[in-house]
DNA sequence: CATAATTAATAACTATACTTACTATTTCCA
DNA sequence: TGGAAATAGTAAGTATAGTTATTAATTATG
């Protein structure tokens, strides 16, 4: 029974609850956004014209991912993407109407699911829990992010 | 910079790093397992002719992906499957020798994992932490796994 | 005991996640 | 300024993670 070291496994595990309830969440409220094209499309609408490494980094993720990610939200409607001008190599992203639209109704039921997801836990507790969580990922801040091959 | 409402953000951060710290030192080590395929391992060994689906609720899987794990596991020389006499729709999974001998490996340096993924934080910390989401996982025991259709 | 419901695996499909390799640009600098 | 190094995006490949559907076998039940 050592699955994993624990620290690992119940890492694992909980990240697992959290997708689960996103997606349960979602369902009920007839959307179709998944955690991650939530996290782009909050970094798109934070930073309109944002480019696609841009967006990347921002949610600690790699290129291809994000590439992929940002397909599947314009096909949704949610995002444009243009040739930047300035550097030709890149791709500026944009939320349309509809994005702006879809990530605020969206906003609020992603508040209510932070509080699911440690349901298990007191207010203190939870405090707690997210000091530490954002103590020991502040550990790795820049070291960790994946793509950009060093 | 609501990103995902911050719980969600971190949890799945955290994964992020415990998965890249994982295949980071099994590639020093020149081993070539997964942490899913380390936990998978650990299951079998530990229950030798445990069938599949056995070991997916374990290590809080669904049959579907664990049946590509242990497809891997087979390639890798690392486990045997049998139809299952008593069940004939069951496939029991047993360790080989060579599958044994690289868990013992392994374990020595999945334990010192453990605590660099909590690097940041000191014991008390890493007590606390551990403690927290052991009881915010609990909360879901049984339900939230995933697989099998309700 | 016949059949309906359940269960174990697998297949096929979608979405992350990450790697290496490759193309097109851009930047840096000797 | 001309070529090396760096960067943005994409492509292709592997591994999780999960869904639905299908097949084969088992269990439960009327």
């Amino acid at each position: 029974m050592r699955t994993y070291g624990m620290a690992g496994h119940l890492i694992r595990r909980l990240h697992q609850i959290s997708t689960q309830l996103f997606t349960k969440h979602m369902q009920e409220a007839g959307l179709d956004l998944t955690p991650v094209q939530f996290a782009a499309m909050d970094a798109i609408v934070t930073h309109p014209g944002i480019d696609q490494a841009g967006v990347a980094a921002r949610i600690a993720s790699d290129r291809a991912t994000i590439g992929g990610v940002i397909d599947r939200l314009e096909q949704k409607g949610y995002v444009l993407r243009n040739v930047c001008s300035q550097d030709r190599r890149a791709r500026e992203v944009q939320p349309t109407e509809k994005g702006v639209r879809a990530l605020d109704e969206i906003s609020t039921i992603v508040n209510a699911l932070q509080e699911d997801i440690l349901a298990g836990l007191d207010q203190t507790e939870r405090a707690k829990f997210l000091e530490l969580v954002t103590k020991a990922v502040g550990n790795f801040s820049d070291l960790m992010l994946p793509g950009e091959t060093k």
